[in-house]
DNA sequence: CGAGGTGTTGAAAGTGCTCAAATGGCGTGG
DNA sequence: CCACGCCATTTGAGCACTTTCAACACCTCG
């Protein structure tokens, strides 16, 4: 379950890797190392050059930023399925630093290959492209979220995110063993989080248990979740508008 | 003064052609016409295919999306310098509406010509990549601002973004004539953005007549506006780490 | 002059934050 | 096995900032 084989099965669930080719994919299987990360590793820190790229396959892992007074801004936090320190760019510096906020394990890929496949295959550069340009469209609908909903509904919004798609009812979502990380990650203290989650767990039906958190039924978390929103879950047009602009 | 010979000098004052090689620039230029908007006019909606991007050369462009509740949500509001609707992905679609909230005038380009020198040339592939990791950084940069800045900090955040570099005092900026998309594109509401804006100039020392804004000393207005931030004006890791992650 | 758009001001309500204290789970050491 | 301490979470009370609703001032244009 280990060996190179299932790196195929792990790479089509992120959104780069997941319309790849399988030639393709074999090629930048053969420079990916699989690792087992320990709770509280960093794995680089903000500035250091950007030389490997991440695919998170177990655990949850925080990407955060320092501010002037030593405050600690989190700019992430992120679960199987996503990639991060990836750079298209030559000689460029990671924008953040990151953690595991638990045990973990990740597969680990140089950006100079995907620099390399850029450069030499057409139909990648554009997956590439795309993937930036659907990155854009994300961080604009985060802003607007920042801007337009409340503490309970961000929290809906979050959860959905991580929502498998497809299933309707009854799905079982494992947030990080520690909360207040998905507090900083909103934009909010763990106290407004804690308030805020009872809330949510009021107003639409979800169960709690620890960080174990079952969501009965999608559309009553994404009629309060959405509602304030410009698109409703799953958010259609960021899958549709393999965006611009 | 409109003739294409001073596109060159216009596509300079912009992030992404201002390094490019003259003769690179001027494959752009023989493809670029240019454009009077009258105010209200709308470019284009969210939805339809990303075809042109466009290059501000006079007044103020409102980027919006609507959201299901009928509300407008401002993403941004740019001016002369600034470039939006760029795509570099195939069949895209554009993210946001944008409307001419003054008249104005605008320098037009297919995306198309865009995405076949990304293909064609290398250089300008890696500046365009560039490009991308840094509006992300910037992005970043703008979540931190909604949670860590009050109302007259992000006020004072945005007039300095507005500022030219190298200036150090007696600085004029001049805001579009609707002052309550400024609010909205700063995420608050225009009573709001009003007595933010007298509380910074009571804090800063700024004088606004209209739409006339006139910064005396520019270190007092960013130590005020930037005391929250993880980075102090003019946010100096912005240029230096062409980040990637 | 009057109408409509824009900006300002006031008072009350809402939302999230700070500070402080209580609760509850979990591992360590006795 | 139990007591203890540690840490995350919860809860409460008061505060700061922003929004809401409403009224008014200002300016331009007809």
């Amino acid at each position: 379950m280990s060996g190179k084989a299932d790196y195929t099965s792990l790479l089509k669930k992120t959104e780069l890797f997941c319309e790849l080719p399988d030639d393709l994919l074999s090629k930048f299987i053969t420079h990916i190392t699989k690792k087992s990360v320990a709770k509280g590793n960093i794995l680089f820190l903000e500035g250091e050059l950007a030389s490997y790229c991440y695919i998170v396959t177990k655990g949850w892992f925080k990407l955060f930023n320092e501010t002037l007074d030593g405050t600690e801004a989190v700019v992430d936090v992120l679960t199987v399925g996503n990639i991060f320190g990836e750079s298209l760019a030559l000689n460029s510096k990671y924008n953040f630093g990151v953690q595991a906020v638990e045990d973990g394990e990740i597969l680990i890929l140089q950006n100079s290959v995907l620099q390399k496949q850029v450069k030499e295959n057409v139909e990648f550069a554009s997956v590439v492209l795309s993937f930036l340009d659907s990155g854009r469209k994300k961080q604009i609908k985060e802003m607007e979220h920042m801007a337009v909903q409340n503490a309970p509904q961000r929290i809906g919004c979050f959860l959905l995110r991580l929502c498998p798609l497809g299933n309707e009812s009854d799905v079982v979502i494992n947030l990080p063993y520690d909360k207040s990380l998905i507090a900083s990650r909103l934009g909010m203290k763990a106290e407004t989080f804690s308030r805020a989650l009872n809330k949510l767990r009021a107003e639409t039906g979800i169960l709690i248990d620890g960080s174990r958190v079952e969501i009965a039924n999608i559309s009553q978390l994404s009629d309060f979740s959405c509602s304030a929103c410009s698109s409703y879950y799953p958010c259609e047009d960021l899958k549709e508008n393999k965006g611009a602009g």
